[in-house]
DNA sequence: CCCATGTCTTGACGGTTGTCAAGAATTTTC
DNA sequence: GAAAATTCTTGACAACCGTCAAGACATGGG
């Protein structure tokens, strides 16, 4: 009856118990492969046999640490969310003047969008399972009012360095972000070089709109 | 050797012809059922028999009408195109003064949000499977500007009973509205009653802010 | 060193998928 | 109405999926 499923957390049995952080550890290591995977096979063309093998374990060890797929895939949303939430923080605290924070926002948008794009499609793709499997919403709700909040604290330090306030909410003004990115990413990801500079430029004229 | 296989139109063999317009209704109602299934559980999760399940036909005349699953969801999203790029055709043609346009557009938007959620969350499933999948690319960039056209035909008309300008370029319009509808979406699907009503108030704020 | 415990591999299971062939059923043609 | 062509059903195939159990391997405490 020594079953291997991974249940809830680190196994504790005979009065022994394996060191949280290790667990933990394998656990963010599989998840970082999962995510590999995902970002570049999306989720529909996804297995727990791929996913392992784009590890250094047997396609076993998944069952072994996560109860089962979707177990796993929370985990890595919950781990790319806690990656992503910081990338404009930086920015935030250290321009001083509106015009450099728009400049910089709009540099980190066009970086992100060539760099991390794998990620960025991954997400769309959760997000649009999430209109279909009610499983996923929680965590995807979550996730996008977490990076509602990002936008939120770049455009209300926007408007606070400008000195003017903003014409509409920070849902709102989220919504229009991610529309223009979003057609960005499909772009880029589609053979179109310049849909970076495309997504700058459509970000430097729509900011300084928003201000009142 | 009578192979059975669908794989450039309608059969010819021996002399006769099967009538074209025969074979396209069968393909169209076989096409429907796709879309009724795809609408329902998404891309991921719909498979061929459940596909014909919802038809009249058993598992194996997909085949027989289609080579494979690609040329059946190929044929959907044509016929999907087709269907919805009139939507707003008649409002456009028929509102006397901008006033009336935007408030009809919004009505239009926030009817099409609810009564017709599941073609739209397909579109958004298939467009984000053309981010992993190039072969899905060239019908969902052709269908991407056939939407970036019907919007344009709304909003160029919205400015020209208003006697303004548009101040940005149609695709970036296209691309706020669509994220703003797309955030509509995700809210009316998990629950978010007010998500029509919400839409509808983006909308009649933003599109003013539009005019030069 | 031995044994208990934690970790990982291997192989298998039931189920589902896309595909396709063989033939039955239907329709069309003469 | 017979013959031929089309249309559809049935059943099977190989491959793949998530899951899981049995056991090998590693590790650390006594």
């Amino acid at each position: 009856m020594s079953s291997t499923a991974a249940v809830d957390g680190p196994p504790v049995r005979g009065g022994r118990r394996t060191p949280a952080d290790k667990y933990d550890e394998r656990r963010t290591q599989l998840a970082i492969s999962a995510l590999a995977t995902l970002g570049e096979l999306g989720y529909a063309r996804t297995s727990l046999r791929e996913i392992a093998q784009n590890s250094e374990f047997s396609h076993g060890v998944v069952h072994y640490y996560f109860a089962d797929k979707f177990e796993l895939i929370t985990h890595c949303v919950r781990y790319y969310k806690a990656q992503c939430v910081t990338r404009y923080d930086g920015l935030v605290a250290e321009s001083t003047t509106a015009e450099e924070l728009l400049t910089r926002f709009g540099d980190k948008l066009v970086e992100t969008l060539t760099t991390e794009a794998p990620m960025h499609r991954l997400w769309y793709d959760l997000r649009t399972q999430s209109m279909f499997e009610e499983q996923f919403r929680p965590d995807v709700l979550m996730i996008d009012v977490t990076l509602e909040d990002m936008i939120g604290r770049v455009v209300l330090r926007y408007a606070e360095l400008a000195g003017r306030p903003l014409v509409m909410d920070v849902p709102t003004i989220y919504a229009l972000l991610d529309g223009v990115f979003e057609k960005a990413l499909l772009g880029h990801l589609t053979g179109d070089e310049d849909a970076g500079a495309r997504l700058r430029a459509r970000v430097l004229d729509l900011l300084p709109r928003l201000l009142g």
